[in-house]
DNA sequence: GTCTATACACGGATAGAC
DNA sequence: GTCTATCCGTGTATAGAC
């Protein structure tokens, strides 16, 4: 089955850079339940239901992985869920379903959000891994700057400022709290600082006379 | 001076917790250079220049330096580099100077910031760790409060939302924007960010009838 | 290509000498 | 109380059998 068959692997012979994505998806596992200091190679390859040989030939060394992992890296995806903005409603209430929808994502996967700014520390310390955070997060924004587009659209506003700037700060609001609320675990109160921040936001909007 | 002379150690006889103190010191240091993950005992002893065997008659495991080491945190400390506020300067303007004293304090130690990152990361993920963040943000946000208390007085005007409300935001944007700033290293890019979230404070504030 | 067994280094913690 | 030597677990990585 080596180089037998020619499409599709049958069951055994998934391998390639098949188990790179099974080893990768089993670390965040791992991260997500154990921790990162937990995460060791053994422990990854267990979780894949490999043996821990299989690690070193899909990977060169553990950076790599982290490499991986950081590169694959779960952004906030508002795709699936977009909220419904009504160009009707006012600004701040817009603004504020849009946010929730953010803090939802990051809400519903603490250990993932926590996760992230782990591997986040670990590359800032590595010089060989030192430029991946800012990649990541530069695709961060530029997604979240798409967000805000479709929202102006969608409201029937526009922004006295930059988008790539309020998406900025949008993204730094949204990690600070996410950071805190880390901590503390309160949805409700990291809920309340994102609709006062709601207030602000809206601030930077102009609402557009409506031509629909 | 375990129980032979009275006062003042001669030299020699430092320790009791002055080596502990050392100790969280040297550990600080070592964290901020060559990263959390390179801290071992071993390490943080030759930084002190003790012993490695010294390590465990100060500290039961390593699990208690992590707890003096955020007990003892750096919070951010304005007391030495508080702003020059004028009453008559415009709102914005002195809040963004404001601003800029808080991200002064930041932005002159990085390591020592994404210690407090990597600290917290390690304490959360620990149960027994678990309530020193939630403390350490809890003074810091008392602390901010009172500067905000000190800054209202001191630029003549009131906020329109609780104090300590607007702390909490003022200190996650703070957070947001150093965990950015710590990829990218732009300063010029950090300051705009809080340049604006300035604009957006001010919106919170109420100008005094002066009565000075 | 796949997996087992192992080498090698390091970290935390302790026993016991001084 | 102070320090040395050591135990034991674990982590990454590799050599070599199938």
């Amino acid at each position: 089955m080596t180089e037998s068959t020619g499409g599709k692997a049958t069951k055994k012979q998934v391998s390639a850079d098949e188990r790179r994505r099974l080893l990768v998806g089993a670390a965040l596992r791992v991260m997500k339940r154990d921790g990162i200091t937990a995460a060791s190679t053994r422990a990854i390859c267990a979780e894949a239901g490999m043996p821990h040989g299989a690690f070193h030939y899909c990977f060169r060394s553990k950076k790599e992985l982290y490499a991986a992992l950081l590169a694959s890296d779960i952004e906030i995806d508002l795709e699936a869920a977009w909220p419904d903005i009504h160009a009707k409603a006012s600004t701040r209430d817009n603004i504020r379903t849009l946010l929730h929808a953010f803090w939802s994502q990051i809400e519903s996967d603490p250990e993932g959000q926590l996760v992230l700014f782990d591997l986040g520390s670990l590359a800032l310390h590595d010089p060989e891994l030192h430029d991946l955070p800012q990649w990541e997060q530069q695709a961060a924004l530029e997604k979240a700057t798409g967000y805000l587009q479709r929202f102006a659209q969608e409201a029937g506003l526009e922004y006295v400022q930059e988008e790539e700037q309020l998406a900025e700060l949008l993204l730094a609001t949204l990690n600070g709290v996410a950071w805190s609320w880390l901590s503390h675990r309160d949805n409700e109160r990291a809920r309340a600082a994102l609709d006062q921040f709601s207030g602000l936001f809206a601030t930077l909007t102009r609402k557009l006379a409506d031509a629909v």
